[in-house]
DNA sequence: CGCTTTCCGTTATGTTATAACATACACCGC
DNA sequence: GCGGTGTATGTTATAACATAACGGAAAGCG
């Protein structure tokens, strides 16, 4: 019984955090980068519990494991991942989070509970804001979507 | 011919600020909350150029006004009007922006561009990212969209 | 070996945001 | 007028997030 939470739904975590990782190491082999022990760590940490992390978390943590201590190594880890697609950054929380479904590239939603910071990543199509953006002219390259809300384990009883 | 673009689109400026202050007047007279003088001004440092601003950006000018130097100033005005829907977050270039239709309450999505910085304010709905939140659960209260990419001005001539 | 590239370590600083506390002022019932 | 109440401001200090810049280690290659 994993205790860990993808999104809002339990999940066999072990195997769950061996895929993600297998997937970033091929990915990584693919492409001609490398995946050093700064980068691993950093994503390991963040696959741990799924939840949203700040870059001096991590820090916080790689520290402790003597990989570095200061803000740069942190970034530099973190902006590798965001790149590869390994990990998401959520803009409204200044945090990072590790891809619930890595391997392919993808624009990200997700879906942050107000009460307990959870965030699950949603598979959507940024369709609509598409069809907006074209009228305009303008050439979307790269979208945020983020919504804030309440998770179902923090709503209250009969509002669900 | 007025030189600012709401959006990516001239327009009739003068006429523009003065609309939206009235409006941001009537509704906080109909609201019973207070248009102060530094809440006043910011929102019109901000309808000034449609330009999206830092919180900071805003306290300079404020501060040359007389109206308060140190960053609280500047972010209590700032929280009030996105409270009350004038202005704006735009989380992912950490800055506020006027609203470029008050009067409804919305949920707004932007188009940043990515060269200018020119941001422009599209009237979308969220639907389907509703419809992947209703099957898990959430419970949406907020909704940020954000593109980033290359406004009409900004793209290279073949490319459009 | 000398050269390049990539990654890492470190210093220092810049930028954004809020906690906490003190003060001013308007409004109201008395 | 006076004390209480609420809202808005002023101020200090610090937290939290992020990057510029430079030097050094290590790997790959002629
Ligand atoms: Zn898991
Ligand atoms: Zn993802
Ligand atoms: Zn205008
Ligand atoms: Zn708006």
């Amino acid at each position: 019984m994993p205790s860990h939470a993808l999104g809002f739904a339990a999940h066999d975590h072990s195997s769950c955090v061996k895929s993600a990782l297998g997937t970033a190491l091929d990915a990584c082999a693919e492409r001609g980068v490398q995946m050093t022990p700064v980068r691993k760590r950093a994503l390991e940490i963040l696959l741990e519990n799924h939840s949203a992390m700040g870059a001096y978390d991590v820090l916080v943590r790689l520290d402790a494991e003597g990989l570095g201590s200061k803000p740069p190594v942190a970034y530099r880890a973190l902006s590798f991942l965001v790149e590869q697609g390994f990990v998401h950054r959520i803009e409204r929380l200044n945090a990072f989070i590790a891809c619930a479904h890595p391997g392919d590239k993808h624009d990200p939603a997700f879906m942050i509970c107000r009460t307990c910071g959870t965030v699950a990543e949603a598979q959507i199509s940024s369709a609509t804001l598409g069809a907006s953006a074209a009228q305009s002219g303008f050439q979307i390259e790269q979208t945020v979507i983020e919504a804030q809300g309440l998770c179902p384990a923090c709503q209250p009883e009969g509002t669900a």
